[in-house]
DNA sequence: ATAATAGTAAACCTATTGGCTGACTATATG
DNA sequence: CATATAGTCAGCCAATAGGTTTACTATTAT
């Protein structure tokens, strides 16, 4: 299993659209068959279906044909992979929070 | 400071291209002038600008201006947010690795 | 004052994305 | 066999993304 920068990139890009996060977020409460994943939104079975199958691509989802459903899979490591490349710049926000935390408690010095 | 769908798809969106990514990482490293975060792609600076600007949009990014020149700093509180959502997923990592060392050892049992 | 430096802005191009519809395939059911 | 169900495939469309070049602005240096 290798990995490389365009999988981070697949793995970000297909996280980046409130539709297929949301199908993912579903997803996290079991399996579920496409017109299931599909019932919540607005858009057609079609446009869904381009979803999972961005998500597949990106190996966020896998999709398993059981007669003639297709059932779709949380598959999680691609977000450990985003994740872990995250959490290099933890610091940052860290430093960044203490910062802010300093300022508010010099404001509020004169209680 | 509100944070919304949106900004997670802008933040995931940001992210989700290797230049970017390689600016983050070296912006990691201190504040830089533009040409400087610019010097190691072989893309017109313009591209780097614009590739700035997508990251300054989605807040990992601060650009000062002083002088002619323009510093780029980290700002990397956005991706706390994302690391925040992807968060929830952990444990599918966790069992889904769990499972493959399971899988990996029933294969060895035999030595 | 002139010229170099640091960058933005605008116009353009091509490819990708996210949505649609309509036709099709495959499976299950009356 | 006929029909409903689950979904894909292909073609279309408008908007966005990532890159280019050329022209411009602002600041610094000679």
């Amino acid at each position: 299993m290798r990995h490389d920068v365009t999988d981070l990139n697949q793995t970000f890009a297909a996280l980046s659209d409130t539709t297929r996060r949301a199908i993912v977020a579903r997803l996290a409460e079991g399996e579920a068959p496409l017109a299931e994943v599909a019932a919540p939104f607005q858009m057609s079975l079609t446009a869904v279906s381009k979803h999972v199958r961005v998500l597949s691509d990106a190996g966020l989802v896998s999709v398993t044909k059981r007669g003639r459903t297709r059932y779709c899979r949380i598959e999680a490591l691609p977000m450990r992979d985003a994740i872990n490349w995250l959490n290099d710049y933890q610091r940052f926000w860290d430093t960044q929070l203490e910062a802010l935390g300093t300022l508010l408690q010099d404001e509020n010095e004169d209680d």
